[in-house]
RNA sequence: AGGGCUAUAGCUCAGUUGGUUAGAGCGCUACACUGAUAAUGUAGAGGUCUCCAGUUCAAAUCUGGAUAGCCCUACCA
């Protein structure tokens, strides 16, 4: 099956869905009933006039849709008429008042009824003349555009010496007036058109209007209204109450003054039957000798009636059709649409209630667009798509709305009763619908029940051909072409063929370029081979060429004509078999329907409730007249927005039973959705589109939880596009980088809601910081347990009081990182989740839990320590499996089954957690608060931030950690203090080599305590006074310190006033150690006895020849289990360390024995830059 | 044009109800460690918290304005 067959399959069951069985179709109803406004008219954009298939205005959005073109634009002068509210502007009754306003699209100007200008814009009337007939006139402007068309050093020139064409203008400011005050002052028709003139119109037409919209950055502060032409100006106008100005439909509703086509009509002056735009023309018009656009023309003749001030080209963007490549015009259309305003506030209300992320799209972006919320246009006339399910009668008297497929039906049999129809195509059973729904299906190819819709469908594209179309036929009809005889929209299986001659089996499609589009391509290859199925080729062309080339054309398709038949054709006889020909007189759908093939019988007899079958569906109203489908389609944000309850599809028993939510299981548990994600730029798509919905119809949120993701742009902040060339191949990242590292990237580096710059280098780092680390850890446990043959026990594991001081601490920081990770997910924060995984395991576990258990895990024999560290670590990692699956699906799943693969089989036996074959199945370990001991977190970072000033001074004092030091001392500001260090107190000296803790409290004289203020909690009770009280306690003595601690409150007299402080309002820290080697922070002071006495200096070196001789080991590629024979040259300068430390030094590196010789002739130890020595490492035999 | 968001070290980001000397990672520089070694540790340099004004004893934090970037909507008469 080839790939587009597919694609198509999946467009017609997506199309199917969002149709009839589901809710998609009834939600409209509903919807229409409560509050669908009736038809009016409104501005809608109408693109490229003689586009069939007019394209959606989002088109007008995409980029490359603007083009810069040059327009003519002109300022048209508006005849001010003289009467009581405009009499101040007149010096005296003949005085000629114009008003000035700029357009950049003259076409406009026969359609325009009222001038717009701002009601706090400042106007000015200027006297000048008339540049192109040099008349006397009086001008009205904007004070600020005064400079762009006078020039201040003309104001003085003689009136009396312009001429016309002259390029220097006389002018003289004479008067200034507010735009509120111009307000209602009517003018002149500036091109006069009686037998359209209209009572409303000469009652509220021509005349000055305000607008909001009105500016002063170009044209003269006063905007040309033409409300069929303008979105603001059909607002303005509705607004102020000025009549529309057009001609009248055959309903007696009134129509534009330039038709569909993009041509006036006739109705209008001098111009009817023009194009408006010269694009619009045939190329070899346009290029004819003296072709003049409409819009010149109506400049040119504006010079002449002396109603122009100034016509010049003018460059500026256009929106451009992005097919046709011509500019559109913007053309009110009739359009439906619900009545979404009305429910505006319930919206705003039942929006509160949901949990955005973050906040601020719900309230900002989101509730401001609810605040100011505008009924949503439904229409879209467009052909692919959900057809409006609404039947009306011709007067729209009457009207009805279709909510299911049963109702259909219900209605065509009455309809067929009425004699409107003749068959039913939707007479099905509710339970052969069921089974029908169920299977996907390709064309309804010859069903009897729809050849009356194919056949009018036909009719109707016979009757309205596009220009190519109509050019191609008559050029082809009538044997034009070397004697062939054609049809035209002739039926072939299920598709209406634009051209076929019938005994050389080809057909011919014209299509306006839609192969520009991959999903028309898509389709159209699907007819093609569809077509070929018969035998028949076909060949296409686009609009462009047949329009522009009809000679090559036509020798294309007599090419093909004359080439060999193919063998399966079978010459006219083959019509009975495919279908009718529809320019045939007389001819009869009966005979025309043949037997269907296998591939062109209906599934099931499926029903289509698409455009074009749909369109030929008459119903019946209420008083029995003729019912006809409302042409457009549903917006397809529509389909969107019923997603919750087309997913499941309508229940037919629940709807009879009269359930207000009629859908099928697991609707009732699935609504509203728990939670959803888009990007943030669907604010106003899929967010509204769910949200009016569920509100609307079921006054209900869709949804209780919603992520409003960010974009993710390039490294440079830009937006990723394929013109900048800067987008990044998501495969090839993925590929390059991992997809774990490059999920955890997106997640971890910023918040989701945040826009994201997109680096590499970040995913780099996340997979060295990390993924390394991690994977680091994994491995230094993988190493040693396997060496251990340590397996976990899930049935017998050591109790917290049995594990060490450090076990218990990291434990207890797994358990805060899964509550802290639960609470982060449940805040819908993942990249705090992400980070708080992040910092345990590079943090904790890695560099400070393994770090300091190394030689835990590599000493002795197994032991319940040992056993202890192996639990331990075990259990981290497992958690950290767990918390990491949902950002690292792969490497946190093959971790976890490293870590559990050989228990597997027990576990499952046993029926324990570890059971499960992957990490994601399992259950995430629940948080346990017994097992968050944070007093001892507390203590652990005591042990954390000592050790690391101690360190510091070490590396100050360029003493090597592996020289044991005697004692370190820590000053003490309360006893709380002692009994935290003294539980850390072993790691702490084993840490950083030192001998023994020495507490240095008051006591002792030597501490020197500094307070500083507490400017949180002062400054709340002393104001102003804040700076003196911080430079008085910061000279306090240590015996005012004490003094204030002891008593728990003391007066402090500023400027006069006692002020009472307690203890909390100063922090005390402890000052140097005179005497001792110091390092400090914040409250932390750490002193470092540095005196070597010869017994550490004699301990130090045995633990550097352990490191040397460990190195060697290592060099020489001994396995970590060998035991061996070390000799050793003497040395006066580790007499006293081997005298002293021999059995240690043989235990550390594994030596049966340890001997000294005098000469050693192998190789060599550097012990320091001074000292070498000779060394033999031979392993044990046995 | 309107609405929304963002702006903190070279880069990516933290920064609680305003509070003392603004932090982390990466990168950079130097050093150390060498039984986690295609690792690791320690230290250092690096800041006008985009700019301007205001509120306050006190502003990265609150208010107003400006600038830049991004998103949405609309559109230029």
């Amino acid at each position: 099956m080839g790939r587009s067959r597919q694609a198509l399959y999946h467009l017609y069951q997506r199309l199917h869905r969002n149709l009839l069985v589901p809710g998609a179709a009834f939600v409209p109803e509903k919807t229409r009933r409560r509050r669908l406004l009736p038809v009016q008219r409104i501005y809608h954009p109408a693109l490229q006039p003689g586009c069939r298939n007019r394209p959606q205005h989002a088109r007008a959005n995409m980029p490359g849709c603007y083009k810069e073109v040059t327009d003519i634009s002109a300022i048209a002068m508006f005849k001010v008429v003289k009467n009581e509210k405009s009499a101040s502007l007149f010096e005296s009754d003949d005085e000629d008042v114009r008003i000035l306003a700029w357009t950049t699209t003259p076409w406009t100007l026969p359609s325009n009824v009222a001038l717009t200008v701002g009601a706090k814009i400042e106007y000015i009337k200027v006297k000048t003349l008339s540049p192109y007939t040099g008349d006397p006139v009086s001008v009205i402007l904007a004070k600020d555009r005064l400079s762009a068309y006078f020039n201040p050093e003309d104001a003085g020139m003689s009136f009396d010496d312009f001429k016309p064409g002259d390029k220097k203008l006389p002018f003289k400011v004479v008067q200034s007036v507010h735009g509120r005050d111009l307000v209602d002052v009517r003018f002149e028709q500036l091109l006069p058109m009686p037998e359209l003139m209209t009572k409303e119109l000469e009652k509220d037409g021509f005349r000055v209007i305000a607008g909001d919209f009105v500016t002063t950055e170009d044209g003269t502060g006063v905007v040309h209204t033409a409300p069929y032409f303008g979105a603001d100006d059909f607002r303005v106008c509705k607004a102020a109450g000025v009549p529309f100005i057009g001609i009248l439909d055959d309903k007696d509703r009134i129509q534009p003054l330039v038709d569909k086509q993009g041509r006036f009509v006739p109705e209008v002056p001098d111009f009817g039957g023009l194009y408006v735009k010269a694009e619009y023309y045939p190329e070899e018009v346009q290029a004819e000798k003296g072709f003049k656009s409409t819009d010149l023309l109506i400049s040119l003749k504006l010079k002449e009636d002396n109603k122009a001030f100034k016509v010049e080209k003018y460059k500026h963007n256009y929106p451009h059709c992005w097919r046709t490549d011509k500019p559109v015009l913007y053309y009110p259309l009739d359009s439906w649409f619900i009545g979404a305003s009305a429910a505006k506030e319930r919206m705003a209300e039942l929006n509160k209630t949901i949990n955005w992320k973050p906040e601020h799209t719900g309230s900002g972006r989101f509730g401001v667009w609810l605040d100011n919320l505008q009924d949503w246009n439904l229409s879209r006339s467009r052909y692919w798509g959900v057809p409006l399910p609404i039947w009306r009668t011709e007067d729209e008297e009457e009207e009805i709305c279709i909510g299911s497929v049963e109702e259909l039906s219900q209605e065509v049999d009455k309809s067929i009763a009425a004699g409107f129809m003749k068959v039913n195509p939707y007479k099905l059973e509710v339970e052969e619908q069921k089974a029908a729904s169920a299977i996907s299906k390709y064309v309804f190819t010859g069903d009897p029940k729809i050849w009356e819709t194919l056949k009018s469908y036909g009719r109707n594209n016979r009757k309205n051909p596009t220009e190519a179309e109509n050019d191609l036929w008559q050029r082809l009809r009538s044997r034009g072409l070397a004697g062939f005889k054609f049809r035209r929209q002739h039926a072939i299986g299920s598709f209406i063929a634009d051209f076929v001659c019938i005994p050389q089996k080809l057909v011919v499609e014209i299509d306006g370029g839609y192969h520009n589009s991959d999903e028309q391509k898509t389709f159209d290859d699907a007819r093609s081979a569809f077509m070929s199925q018969w035998g028949f080729k076909v060949i296409r062309f686009t609009n462009e060429e047949v329009r522009n080339d009809i000679g090559g054309v036509l020798e294309s398709i007599l090419d093909v004509l004359t080439s060999p038949p193919s063998p399966l054709s079978k010459g006219e006889g083959v019509r009975s078999e495919f279908g009718g020909d529809f320019n045939q007189e007389g001819g009869n759908s009966e005979e025309q329907v043949g037997s269907p093939s296998p591939l062109e019988r209906g599934l099931g007899g499926e029903v289509d409730l698409h455009r074009p079958y749909i369109d030929d569906v008459v119903l019946v109203s209420a008083t029995g007249r003729e019912m006809r489908r409302e042409l457009d389609l549903i917006d397809v944000w529509f389909d969107s927005g019923s997603m919750p309850y087309a997913q499941w599809g309508l229940d037919y028993d629940k709807l009879h039973a009269g359930d207000d939510r009629p859908f099928k299981a697991p609707f009732d548990s699935m609504y509203p959705a728990n939670f959803i994600a888009e990007g943030v730029d669907q604010t106003r798509g899929w967010f509204y589109t769910l949200h009016a919905i569920g509100v609307m119809v079921f006054d209900s949120v869709a949804f209780k939880n919603v992520v409003s993701n960010g974009l993710v742009l390039d490294k440079d902040g830009n937006k990723m596009s394929k013109s900048k060339g800067n987008v990044v191949d998501p495969f090839g990242t993925i590929s390059e980088f991992g997809a774990d590292a490059t999920r955890w990237y997106l997640i971890a580096n910023a918040n989701p809601w945040d826009n994201l710059k997109f680096d590499t280098s970040g995913i780099l780092e996340v997979r060295n910081k990390f993924f390394g680390t991690l994977f680091n850890t994994y491995n230094f446990f993988a190493l040693y347990a396997n060496l251990d043959s340590w397996k976990m026990n899930e049935q017998d594991v050591l109790p917290l009081d049995q594990r060490t001081e450090l076990d218990r601490w990291v434990l207890s920081k797994l358990y805060s990182l899964m509550q802290d990770y639960r609470d982060a997910m449940d805040d819908y924060e993942p990249t705090k989740a992400a980070r708080a995984i992040e910092n345990f395991v590079d943090e904790h576990l890695s560099n400070w839990y393994v770090r300091l258990s190394r030689r835990r895990f590599w000493r002795g024999e197994m032991n319940t320590d040992k056993r202890a560290a192996y639990e331990t670590l075990f259990e981290c990692l497992m958690v950290t499996t767990q918390l990491s699956s949902s950002l690292a699906p792969y490497f946190s799943d093959w971790m976890y089954r490293n870590l559990t693969a050989t228990l597997r089989k027990e576990a499952k036996n046993n029926n324990t957690p570890l059971r499960h074959e992957s990490v994601h199945l399992t259950d995430l370990v629940q948080p346990d608060p017994s097992k968050v001991d944070k007093a001892l977190e507390k203590r652990m970072d005591y042990a954390q931030r000592i050790c690391s000033l101690a360190l510091s001074i070490r590396k100050k004092e360029k003493i090597r950690v592996r020289l044991p030091l005697q004692k370190v001392m820590l000053p003490v500001l309360d006893e709380r203090f002692i009994a935290e260090v003294e539980g850390v107190k072993d790691l702490i000296l084993s840490e950083i080599n030192v001998k023994e803790i020495e507490y240095i409290t008051d006591a002792s004289g030597l501490l020197k305590k500094a307070a500083k203020a507490n400017f949180k909690t002062l400054g709340a009770k002393l104001g102003k006074q804040m700076k003196d009280a911080a430079a008085l306690i910061a000279e306090f003595s240590n015996e005012q310190i004490n003094a204030l601690e002891k008593a728990g409150s003391m007066d402090l007299n500023i400027a006069g006033t006692n002020y009472a402080i307690t203890p909390e309002d100063m922090i005390v820290t402890t000052e140097d150690l005179p005497g001792w080697k110091v390092a400090s922070e914040e409250s932390l002071t750490v002193a470092l006895d540095v005196h070597l006495s010869d017994a550490l200096l004699a301990e130090g070196t045995a633990r550097d020849l352990v490191n040397r001789i460990q190195n060697l080991r290592k060099d020489k590629n001994f396995n970590v289990t060998d035991r061996i024979h070390v000799t050793l040259e003497n040395h006066p300068a580790i007499q006293d360390a081997i005298a002293q430390f021999s059995d240690y030094i043989k235990s550390e590196v594994l030596a049966t024995e340890l001997v000294l010789v005098e000469q050693l002739n192998a190789e060599t130890i550097e012990l320091s830059d001074e000292l070498t020595l000779g060394v033999d490492l031979r392993v044990d035999e046995i």
